[in-house]
DNA sequence: CTGAAAGCGCTTACAG
DNA sequence: CTGAAAGCGCTTACAG
């Protein structure tokens, strides 16, 4: 099998020149004379040639190749969409995203390590890593140990300026935004349901409360944490939280279920204990998942931008990864919106409450 | 940034060896003396060495690095699922999957041709594709001119022995068993929601009806076919489809939908349309997307066991990797199962109806 | 049992 | 404007 590829060699002789003309030429350097730089070209056309990633690799030190991290890529609807937004962006700049996936149980960073200390990754974007989490945090060092550039996107109130690239995605602000349409349809007790690891969403949810005036009765009361879930977990956690939510007193009306990966498997568990939705109990949840439109009620969220944040996310990793670490670390915020659907009992008209 | 990594010059120059010794004594040659390769083995650890895996790449031909190529793949949640599952199984062969999505508006083809002509994947995986897709019969091409070795995993009924690595999917077989599971609840009038390439769905129909010793009534009409669908054209699609099933003379009372990725927004969009579920309609489709537990009602699917489909197209994949095109292709099956659920009205009692 | 050397296919100073 | 040469970090016949 593998047939012979046709290289930079072959080219060479083809028009008779050296194999340096040949890969300046290709590459559009203006000191090549254009006659030839059009005759390269043609016979790199003719011979269909493509660089071989290896070679170029080894020599140029970018392999063009970025990696996704993140924890539980596959079980998340919404990684899933970010990492097809990270490609796209990634194709614009010629550049080519690996999702790695790792997983509370350790697997991925050993599988991932040797990858990555071999020099595949031009770059790494980290997606709403935690951390509190010991394996995300040694992939983390990892990475800058490896010296690879890379792009946090998450939530970072507390993040010195400058400390690394960072997509600022405002978990607080989601909060305050879910909650407030809440209040404005006229709900009083709302529960939360939060990750542990997570102040922003208790305090975004306070925040709103404060905004509209309103006096939260027993906030932490309210508060049902909830830690990382494994996947053979979700319904059985499911049942849990809807038994806590029903023992709440006095009993909530609305339901703030930031963690995506909850909201079906909890809105399921909800109508078995034989709630109407959203009459008896509203539901709101954050990101923006394709599935939510066709749960019944479909869900109504609050989202970051996946694709502003994909190009804003790309665009710094790239231009990092192409500075070679001279370029200072930069920091950018994504903006939040509201996309009512039916969950909350507002009818979803377009627009009517995008303000 | 890119800080200096360790090579094997570090540990021949540490431990006072050439590379060439240093190389072989890490692979475990059995010619280098056992204390040598001892000595060199503590040494690696103690520099955290890792193979610059395009340098090893450049020389041996393999890169190591696997491509999942299929249509429509962060879009599909089953695929999703068996790119997790392709990469566990890699992974225990040490090698890495990169999954490639490919688009019916061709974006894709021009977006890994570049890496797969660069000798970027070592192998290449192709899910369920479709002949009668261009952009993917392109991608295919293209694979067997690189010579790069690939195992295709689909429903094949007509290939020619031997044409290539090949793991059965047997699609006929999956609609058998989805309508033998109506026809044993009661039901009669059964639709289809085939896809249009796809002549096995109907054909396994038209088999459960007559090893049942049922006659099918107008089983042409029953049939409606359906092609690609773009991504935000599910709900539209959805409604069209249930829109014709109503309109059907005499009105089924079960379907069977194949393409997972409708399953849900039809089921949403027939109880949209004031039918209750699954009295006045029972669902089963096929594949088992974690989705479907939390559908309301949970849907019912026959599937391929995707954790045999990983383990058996990896396994046949690395072994035509590195037998460098001289193994023969080989073919296997991968069984199916019925996964009960309550979207046909039969209890989920466990393994009730499992045979 | 170990080493010197060539080669994988590119890029990029350095000459001319 | 073009070319010869070194180098990226590994592997692998070939010697010894």
């Amino acid at each position: 099998m593998a047939r012979q590829k046709t290289t930079l060699k072959d080219i060479a002789e083809l028009v008779g020149l050296s194999i340096s003309t040949v890969s300046r030429a290709l590459k559009g350097d203006k000191e090549i004379a254009a006659a030839t730089r059009e005759r390269v070209g043609k016979a790199a056309e003719r011979l269909s040639y493509q660089p071989n990633v290896f070679a170029r690799g080894l020599s140029t030190k970018n392999t063009r190749i970025l990696a996704l991290l993140t924890q539980g890529l596959h079980f998340s609807a919404f990684y899933r969409e970010c990492l097809a937004a990270f490609e796209t962006s990634a194709h614009h700049r010629n550049y080519y995203v690996l999702g790695c996936s790792v997983t509370q149980d350790g697997y991925g960073l050993q599988e991932y390590l040797p990858l990555l200390r071999g020099g595949m990754f031009a770059g790494v974007y980290f997606l709403d890593y935690s951390f509190n989490d010991a394996g995300m945090l040694d992939l983390s060092r990892e990475v800058e140990n490896a010296g690879v550039p890379y792009v946090a996107a998450y939530d970072a109130p507390d993040q010195p300026q400058g400390a690394h690239n960072l997509v600022r995605v405002d978990f607080g602000e989601q909060a305050r935004q879910a909650v407030e349409h809440l209040l404005k349809l006229g709900h009083r007790h709302i529960a939360l349901v939060t990750p542990w690891a997570r102040p922003q969403f208790f305090n975004g949810y306070l925040r709103a409360y404060g905004e509209a005036g309103i006096v939260c009765q027993k906030p932490e009361h309210s508060c049902i944490r909830v830690g990382v879930i494994a996947e053979d977990q979700l319904m059985v956690r499911a049942d849990e939280i809807s038994r806590q939510v029903l023992e709440l007193e006095p009993r909530p009306t609305a339901l703030f279920v930031p963690k995506a990966i909850l909201t079906g498997p909890l809105q399921f568990s909800l109508k078995r204990a034989g709630l109407t939705l959203p009459d008896d109990m509203a539901m709101i949840s954050t990101k923006n998942v394709r599935e939510f439109g066709y749960l019944d009620p479909p869900i109504t969220s609050v989202s970051v931008d996946i694709h502003a944040l994909a190009e804003t996310a790309t665009e710094m990793l790239v231009d990092a990864v192409e500075a070679k670490g001279e370029a200072a670390a930069r920091s950018a915020a994504v903006p939040t919106e509201l996309i009512i659907r039916e969950s909350c009992g507002a009818q979803a008209h377009a627009g009517r409450w995008k303000s």
